[in-house]
DNA sequence: GCCATTTTTGACGTTCCGTCAAAAATACGA
DNA sequence: TCGTATTTTTGACGGAACGTCAAAAATGGC
């Protein structure tokens, strides 16, 4: 009995179990590195298990960036909860942001391998909807703050404008950053440093330019960053 | 003697011949489709003969992205001469960077393609500092209009700020912007649906923010755009 | 026209993908 | 406990693509 039951949770866990392996495959090795026959030997199975549960390689890789995705989602929910003005609690999503790319450092990497169309392509429409989801949790919850921020009196958005659209220019700065900065050569040509900094100030650059009170000019959002990261994320580790 | 140099000139013209056929598959059948076997084939020529020019099939791409970067500083240079204040100069420079993306659609998947680590890691340092070259002029080109600006009285920027961040953060929305513009689902559920004059105006909304005079309240930056397009672009097709 | 050099060729070894018929493991009723 | 039905696993296999290299073809100089 006890059996049975060991072998049904055997394969039941074997989805997360093929995705942990294939995680340490493709943070060692990247793309090009990660192959079933490797992802197999390395778990002591045979190939043919693992298309049981994966249609092909892309969905593996897209598996695993839900995965990690959830894990942005569950980050985020935590930050929204800030205590402060809504411009406040945005700057500790930023934070959570940050942080998310500094802890799961092979997300970034998976997503721009499924940023190459003809990679997405191979994998289940079900599959893309479930990347969508967990995406647009997180547009959401970013643009809720947006919709605080002009609840609570310190942004007046311009007619034209929408909450989604902040979003999305605070989420091209992170994901146009975040990618240049692994570029690394052009990065270092450019005397950036600190480029994780720079995206937060970029960050507030563009709400200053929305004008959502109080500016950055007249409160240090930079602060904000080590109280996030000491309170709310205590559980992750210090860089 | 015209059978030497016709020989001769096929041979030398091949590398640039090899890359036309591979951007035309490329377009068609994206990364997993372009193959050498392909390119060959399409060519009339021998697999082997590719690899006397390329060493492998990421440096052909790789060498696709280049050629196609030499165009958009050709265009940077042309828009960095329109007449106006720095920051209207700027906006023409964005105009410029959006009808290269137009223009060149493929452009941005090879860098999409090649922003994954394990395929940029295949190619030769050479190449890859062939991009970097390329991609400087680009930039440089951006921050001296930012340094313009500067000299010219429109904008004063902060002590801990240089010109090359301001680039970055510029380039940041662009690329993160197109970027998700191209790949996402998720932006039609947001409920974006122009997309280019969204990072225009993101990227206005930036330079706002960093208190750059006149500010895009004060001047329609949206209509430097229609007469960039119009007056030094004017041999791009119409959109 | 002959030989040395350069260039081209495509068959070949290799790697990896995804499949599938056979084998092994498991479930279950008698 | 045993025998049969069902489920799961296996790894050999066909196919696609990469990159190589010895042989063949083309070219050049005399």
């Amino acid at each position: 009995m006890s059996t049975v039951t060991k072998k049904r949770r055997e394969i039941i866990d074997r989805p997360q179990q093929i995705l942990r392996v294939a995680r340490e495959i493709f943070r060692e090795r990247g793309y090009l590195g990660l192959n079933m026959d490797r992802i197999a030997e390395q778990m002591g199975i045979a190939k043919g298990t693992i298309y049981q549960h994966f249609k092909n390689k892309e969905e593996v890789i897209l598996s695993m960036a839900v995965e990690t995705l959830e894990k942005r989602i569950a980050m985020f929910e935590r930050a929204v909860l800030f205590q402060g003005s809504a411009r406040a609690r945005m700057a500790a999503m930023g934070c959570a942001a940050e942080l998310f790319v500094i802890n799961f450092p092979d997300h970034f990497e998976l997503e721009k391998v499924l940023s190459c169309s003809s990679i997405i392509e191979k994998t289940s429409e079900k599959l893309q909807a479930a990347k969508t989801v967990a995406e647009m949790k997180c547009i959401s919850l970013v643009a809720g703050l947006v919709r605080d921020g002009i609840a609570s009196g310190g942004l007046l958005l311009p007619n034209d404008f929408k909450p989604d659209q902040i979003v999305f220019g605070l989420w091209s700065i992170s994901y146009g950053g975040y990618s240049i900065m692994e570029s690394q050569e052009t990065l270092k040509q450019m005397g950036i440093e600190n480029g994780f900094r720079l995206v937060r100030d970029m960050n507030n650059k563009l709400l200053d330019g929305f004008n959502w009170k109080p500016l950055s000019s007249e409160f240090d959002y930079n602060a904000i960053f080590d109280e996030v990261r000491t309170r709310i994320f205590s559980d992750f580790p210090k860089p």
